[in-house]
RNA sequence: GGAGAGGUGUCCGAGUGGUCGAAGGAGCCAGCCUGGAAAGUUGGUAUACGGUUCACACCGUAUCGAGGGUUCGAAUCCCUCUCUCUCCGCCA
């Protein structure tokens, strides 16, 4: 959520600001609510205080056993009026945080102004992308070989954009999610966590999913309410809503294996082949929660350590920041790593690092009490992959084949591959 | 699934209709004390919103798990929900 003083004392900033993400801000409206507002709230509180005075009063009175009738008389008359006023109130009080829940954060100044993905700015490059003498195949008919990787079967079970996967692909995946998570934690310093893949609409309002994006989501029948997870990063950075944190507990590091639910809503006919775009998929997400004058740092620490597992595998990928029209609802600035994929011949997304300052904390109400001024300060959160497991897997498939359909294992993977250097080799 | 007990400020904890934003304690901050510290001692220490103000600040309103109700007046009474704990049942 945006700071609703600044939203009040200078909306065009506001406007201007989300300009830099095509959305348009519709000032009057907002300002007529607000002026509306403060007219009611006014009112409201003039007559609340008058009752409470009045029923002082009675107390008073009470107690020195006066004749209370009077007075009761008095104050009878209001009730009508400030129930009313009350009422006023709170409808419109409704209709402006509804409003301020669907707007998104304001970016950060160095995130370049653009409409989509083709004005994200090239931050780096990293690696070779790999020279094959023979014309390189994509990850589905690489790892189809026996049935290891079988999308036929995830359709039968539960329809399209589900994948069964078996023998050394399975192992495989389960070594990339040991790799990725042994990294964050044993090298860069992430405690690992382990957290509900069901949630309330509560929770997905907090890190900003919801009211706006519903349709993104897998929402449970019955009266629990339940919503399955995106993203491991809707309960990790949940973990701290609400609370009033100690200034010296943060920065706070997650990191989270945990598989993700997307109903890839108006993805129709996108990445319909393979493992790219799956309505289930893992993810070690990393999470942190730091002071706010810490989050741009963290941010660019936290995208190495996804480049940390990238460069492991010896995988070639890119950075880009990406641009106002690309950049996520709660985030100010985001940094996009996409890691090389020959049966693409592209670039393709594998993990996204972004910083929300304080746009979650907000909705969620995690704050520390600042040591120095003594005030209370939201903190600012930040999230990103670390990495897509299933995209991952698609990448080291790809990028390690050999001429005959096999694939060498990374060394990083060997020692959780039982000491196994290729994979999908074919019976002699 | 059944029975019971609870949810109060940063934390612990008192408070069953009125002067309660809330006793007391811990923590934290400041003063005194001290060569310095500890101890002691005095004071301060919630959040949000609105209003007045250049500002310091002051005033008002709301907030005792959440929402509704009763009442002139609710932390306190009633209803619904939710979470935690204990016991029983069931269960990976």
């Amino acid at each position: 959520m945006l700071d609703p003083k600044l939203l009040r004392s200078d909306p065009e900033l506001v406007a201007d600001n989300l300009k830099t993400r095509n959305f348009s801000l519709d000032v009057g409206t907002l300002q007529a609510l607000e002026e509306k507002r403060k007219k009611v709230q006014t009112r409201t509180e003039d007559l609340q205080r008058e009752r409470n005075s009045r029923s002082k009063a009675i107390g008073k009175a009470k107690a020195q056993g006066e004749d209370i009738q009077p007075l009761l008389d008095s104050v009878e008359k209001m009730g009508q009026e400030l129930s009313s006023a009350e009422a006023e109130l709170s409808a419109i009080q409704e209709e402006i945080s509804g409003i301020m829940l669907t707007l998104p954060n304001m970016v950060h100044e160095s995130v370049p102004p653009g409409k989509d993905e083709a004005d994200n700015i090239l931050v780096r490059t990293v690696g070779d992308v790999p020279d094959f003498d023979f014309d390189p195949r994509d990850h589905v008919d690489l790892a189809s070989v026996n049935g290891l990787m079988d999308f036929k079967a995830g359709a039968a079970l539960a329809g399209s954009r589900f994948v069964v996967m078996k023998g050394e692909i399975a192992r495989l995946h389960r070594a990339l999610v040991q790799l990725m998570l042994d990294t964050q934690t044993g090298e860069n310093g992430y405690t690992e966590i382990n957290v509900p893949h069901l949630v309330n609409a509560n929770t997905l309002q907090g890190t900003g999913q919801l009211p706006k994006f519903e349709e993104d989501l897998f929402k449970l029948e019955g009266d629990f309410g339940f919503y399955m997870i995106p993203t491991s990063e809707v309960p990790v950075t949940n973990t701290v809503a609400g609370q009033m944190l100690a200034a010296d507990s943060l920065p706070l590091k997650y990191t989270c294996h945990s598989v993700c639910f997307r109903s890839e809503a108006g993805a129709y006919g996108k990445d319909t082949r393979g493992m790219i775009r799956q309505h289930q998929f893992e993810k070690v997400e990393m999470v942190q929660i730091v002071r706010a004058e810490q989050s741009y740092d963290a941010l660019e620490q936290m995208t190495l350590h996804a480049e940390s597992i990238l460069k492991k595998l010896g995988l070639a990928y890119r950075v880009v920041v990406l641009c106002g029209g690309d950049i996520g609802f709660g985030a100010a600035k985001t940094y996009d790593i996409e890691v090389w994929l020959p049966g693409q011949n592209a670039y393709r997304e594998i993990s996204s690092c972004s910083n929300c300052v304080d746009f979650q904390a907000r909705r969620m109400q995690a704050r520390i009490k600042n040591p120095d001024t003594g005030k209370t300060e939201f903190v600012h959160t930040l999230n990103g992959s670390g990495l897509a497991v299933g995209r991952t897997l698609v990448a080291v498939l790809e990028n390690y084949q050999q001429a005959d359909g096999s694939v060498l294992v990374p060394e990083a993977l060997q020692p959780y591959m039982h000491g196994q250097q290729v994979i999908l080799e074919v019976a002699a």
